[in-house]
DNA sequence: CGGTTTTGACCTGCGC
DNA sequence: GCGCAGGTCAAAACCG
């Protein structure tokens, strides 16, 4: 739990930025299908979400370690856990440094090798989930896709995505559940460095209950 | 033409 | 040590 810290609102104390809210919540908001938007539910935000999914949705977990978690305070999973996942959202979503200026990944990160000796350091990830027909949520930040990837146990792939923004090297994953197509879950990883680059009423909902119930 | 998406290859970590 | 799964890179394709 040492690197615990809220991924949506860029660091910053722009009024823009949700003031961080009290964290260890343990909410399952899920759905809110009154709601007529594109996202029509308020996402399903976890101090831990992957209790949830683990629970509901069957997804794998963040952070092998407890100690590296990236501030989400688990038991780890075992690898039986990960295989019987529904597409698991991996723990190796976390093989990343936390310097957020660095755009450079850290092991398990594709081709980039990390020195040895370098003590692997976890940013915090925070992910929801939302019911959705479409797979992006227009969080008012820009986003450019890196990848895609088959997910075992689940005939969804998953997407990655990085902030555009200079300098910012935020990172989220998306994948819809092939137990529930109509789940989308999104993961954020870091902190954006600067505002929101457009106003999204149909997000704001979104953060508002974020405010609300999550200190991501 | 510049930015974004697609996609195959590559790398790492982990379990067996 | 090997194989698998996840995460990233980067060239090519695509699009406005």
């Amino acid at each position: 739990m040492d690197n615990f810290t809220p991924l949506f609102p860029y660091n910053s104390s722009s009024p823009a930025s949700p003031p961080p809210v009290s964290s260890h919540l343990s909410l399952n908001l899920t759905t809110n299908n009154h709601n007529n938007n594109n996202y029509s539910h308020a996402p399903a935000v976890y101090d831990d979400p992957y209790d949830h999914l683990d629970d509901d949705q069957n997804l794998g977990l963040i952070g092998k370690n407890p100690d590296e978690s990236g501030g989400l305070d688990r038991v780890s999973p075992t690898t039986s856990e990960l295989g019987n996942s529904e597409g698991g959202i991996s723990d190796h979503l976390n093989n990343n440094n936390t310097n957020n200026s660095n755009g450079n990944s850290a092991s398990g990160s594709g081709k980039i090798h990390i020195k040895k000796g370098d003590k692997k350091i976890r940013k915090p990830k925070c992910a929801f989930q939302t019911r959705s027909q479409v797979d992006i949520l227009d969080d008012g930040y820009r986003w450019r896709k890196y990848g895609q990837k088959a997910v075992k146990n689940n005939k969804f792939p998953r997407s990655y995505y990085r902030c555009t923004y200079q300098g910012c090297n935020v990172k989220k994953q998306v994948q819809r559940l092939s137990k529930d197509e109509g789940v989308v879950v999104t993961t954020y990883e870091g902190t954006h460095s600067h505002p929101i680059e457009k106003s999204t009423d149909n997000f704001e909902h979104i953060l508002t209950q974020m405010q609300i119930y999550s200190s991501c």
